[in-house]
DNA sequence: CGTGTAAGGAATTCTGACACG
DNA sequence: CGTGTAAGGAATTCTGACACG
C-alpha cells in the first residue's frame, strides 16, 4: 500500500536464500562483496541482508565471470552503469573494456 | 529480468524481518498462522518464509484485531476476498460480518 | 584469482507448554 | 482469545585461515 515497487530494493533476503535464488555458493557471494561488487546491508548482529536487485545483480556478475571477465573489470562496468554521465571522462580506459565485453558477448 | 513483479510473492523473508517490517511480535505472527490467516512457506528444515504480500496482509490483520475483530471473522473476510464469485452464495451469513466491519471502520 | 572447506562461536528459529484472562 | 515468556534443541550465518593454482 505505501511501499509500491520498492520491494526490489528492500534488503531482507539472507544469504542462504540468495544461494537458492542464484545458484551461487555462499563463498562466491561473500567474495563478490569483498571485491565491492555487491553491497548487502547488515543486521545489528552482522547478518547479511540482500534485496531482489542484489540477486539480479549477482546473476549478472556470475555471467560476466563465466565469460572470463575478472572482478576488477566487472566493478568498472557496474560503476559505469551507475554514473553514465562520467562516460566521457573515462572514455579511453573504458573503451578497451567495452571492446572486450562486446567480444565475449 | 525474468521475474517481473512477482517479487511481492517470493517467500524469502524470515520471521525476524517480518517482525521489523510489521512491528508485530514473533508470537503474534505464529499465532496468525495457527489460525489460518497467513500461510508462509517452510524451508526443508522448517524455517518460515514470508513474502511481501504476506507482510502487507499481516498489517491488515493487525489492524482488524486492533479494531476488535477476532481471528475467525478475519478469516471469513480474507476468504471472501479470495473468492469474490462466492459472494452471492454466502450472502446471508456474510451480510452480518460485513455489517460489523462497516461499523468498526 | 576465484572458490572449496573445516573450525568455533554467535545469532536465529522452532515447538510445546504454562500463564493470564 | 490473543499474547508473553522460559526451555532446549536444531538450523543458519559469521570470520579468518589454509588450500589450489
Amino acid at each position: 500500500m505505501e511501499t509500491k515497487d520498492s520491494y526490489k530494493d528492500r534488503k531482507v533476503i539472507k544469504i542462504g536464500d540468495v544461494c537458492e535464488l542464484t545458484g551461487l555458493s555462499v563463498r562466491q557471494i561473500r567474495y563478490y562483496e569483498e571485491r565491492k561488487l555487491i553491497f548487502p546491508d547488515r543486521s545489528s548482529t552482522g547478518i547479511r541482508k540482500f534485496s531482489f536487485n542484489d540477486v539480479e545483480k549477482l546473476v549478472e556478475i556470475a555471467n560476466h565471470l563465466a565469460d572470463g571477465v575478472n572482478t576488477h573489470e566487472i566493478r568498472q562496468e557496474l560503476r559505469r552503469k551507475q554514473n553514465p554521465q562520467q562516460e566521457k571522462r573515462n572514455e579511453m580506459i573504458e573503451g578497451q573494456i567495452n571492446a572486450h565485453f562486446k567480444l565475449v558477448k
